[in-house]
DNA sequence: AGAGAACCTGACAGGTTCCGTCAGGTTTCG
DNA sequence: CGAAACCTGACGGAACCTGTCAGGTTCTCT
């Protein structure tokens, strides 16, 4: 397997897909295919694979490579370099061919561009990538593997706790990934965003016989709404919008400008407490409700000025 | 070349290190370094190459995969898989080799491990990545390339304005990147992290006759000292502890905890306004210096109070 | 200017590994 | 049951990778 094959296998792959799928779009065999998808599951990659109707091939977000950080003409470069014109007419990629051979020959050769190293100077380097908030699935799924019982660092209603389950698997649904397990015999779900750490314990997990994971997914589901979540409303300054988007992201849903430049929006929560991201926006973020988040607000600064004092 | 090799060499580009340095830890040729490292180059990524004394290879930050985002197994298994038993023992890596080599093992045949796909309940997947804050060298080297003008949105004192530029390229220093160019014939600086998008113009860009990027950026940087960073002395509290550094990074640096729970640090702010990251941890985190940053805080919790009446 | 330390390229021979094809298999759903 | 999916082993051929060798350019320091 070529290093080009393996990312566009790992971009693919972040979606569901099937073997069949990924050797057209890689223009080899799908024995090619199945074994590259060995080597990646063999390398630590936490592929997914389903037989049967409806079955296909993925992979648990996370633990991959974040490849959303190549961009896109990288992306374009890496999945269309190692194909020989052959394939590439196959494919009937050949337009995007001539334009990625261009590209890379620009890239690479003296063709009128101006050199990488004519244009940078440079003394240090550090390299830096925030991290994510909880536990990755991929994170959890080797100690899952393993088939023992968790002791997790768990957050509930504000404070975080130890506590050892026994556990079947991991949901996703809704966009969130849970933790399927048993807590002292009784079910439970742990939404991975709440852990912070987790530690597996030497003892074999204990499950009730006879109850599989799909089945306490289902069960602790079933009268499940996709309330829960606290919905904030907001009123942020114009100036302050696009810095709002960019910091809060997706969690931030934002309504059209009004006359006097400001957009109403929503934050979704998960507790009061997450309020506290509205605070380095001081006076431009206001809080139209619900009430307790006002309150909230309000007696965090208030804590503030008392602690100064 | 190998996926793995392919990551390894990622992996070690992140920092300067030499063609030299990269076979020794690859176990491969230095010839195939240099060939491995033409493939990285021909298919887009960054590399930045400098020949003679303090010579060597690295990358440019941003464009690369984010491959922080690998677990530390993950890199392991990468770096280490492709490797025989001969070459590992030329790099004395066999102790780890075998714990590699067993967890891989693990990883890929069914042996008293559970399959992953019997883990794993899911219905919809959704891949996200935060953006990062501003704009990432690699992004920008392209169009630099080409040698044209740009027109940059950049942030000055808190607004946010289209610049055109004559770019002559790119400085790191300090851990930070500059694009340097001049402005209406004036040489400036403008920081990366405060640019939020640009768009290159059709014009070439207008350099002042017989100047060089190396000059233009000693130029600016020559009555400069490491001051211009303001660093805000504060105390967190134990409990705050990991989440502060997860929040704020490599600019939060910690020093050891004292007998009351609490831990010193220092947090590197642009501008003061930078303390409003501070703001969430309400009373939990304790500015103690400079003065200016207490007041500041204050002034912001007064804010929202007065907001809010 | 010279020496040494760095990156850089082309060419060649050998061998390793990858690939596609073929044959078989298991699983899942309607 | 049939179709759609993933899954594995084996084989022969060829593609490509590799290390060695020979040469080169660039950069810094003395």
């Amino acid at each position: 397997m070529t290093p080009d094959r393996c990312f566009s296998l790992l971009l693919a792959l972040r979606s569901d897909t099937t073997v069949a799928a990924l050797a057209a779009a890689t223009g080899v065999s799908e024995r090619t295919v199945m074994r590259d998808l060995r080597w990646l599951q063999d390398a630590g990659f936490p592929v997914l694979a389903r037989r049967g109707h409806y079955g296909g091939v993925s992979m648990l977000p996370g633990g991959a490579l974040d490849t959303s950080r190549l961009t896109p003409p990288e992306r374009e470069h890496l999945a269309l370099t190692g194909l020989d014109d052959e394939q590439r007419r196959r494919l009937g990629v050949e337009a995007v061919s001539d334009r990625a051979r261009r590209k890379v020959a620009g890239a690479g050769s003296g063709d009128g561009l101006i050199a990488v190293g004519d244009l940078v100077v440079s003394d240090n380097r550090p390299w830096f990538g925030p991290e994510p908030a909880g536990v990755s699935p991929a994170a959890l799924i080797g100690d899952l593997r393993r088939g023992v019982r968790l002791k997790v660092h768990y957050e509930r209603t504000g404070s975080m706790r130890w506590r050892t389950v026994d556990p079947y698997g991991l949901l996703a649904k809704g966009g969130r990934w849970y933790l399927v397990a048993d807590e002292a015999g009784a079910p439970r779900l742990l939404n991975l965003l709440k852990i912070d750490r987790w530690e597996p314990l030497r003892t074999p997990r204990r499950l009730r016989p006879g109850v599989r994971l799909a089945e306490v997914a289902a069960e602790l589901t079933s009268g499940w709404e996709t309330g829960g979540d606290l919905e904030v409303r907001l009123r942020i300054q114009g100036h302050q919008v696009e810095r709002a988007q960019r910091l809060l992201g997706s969690r931030l849903t934002l309504g059209e400008p009004e006359p006097d430049g400001t957009a109403p929006g929503v934050l979704r929560c998960r507790v009061l407490e997450d309020v506290r991201q509205l605070l380095p926006f001081a006076d431009s973020a206001t809080v139209t409700g619900p009430p307790e988040a006002r309150e909230r607000v309000k007696a965090l600064a208030q804590q503030i000025l008392d602690h100064y004092r």
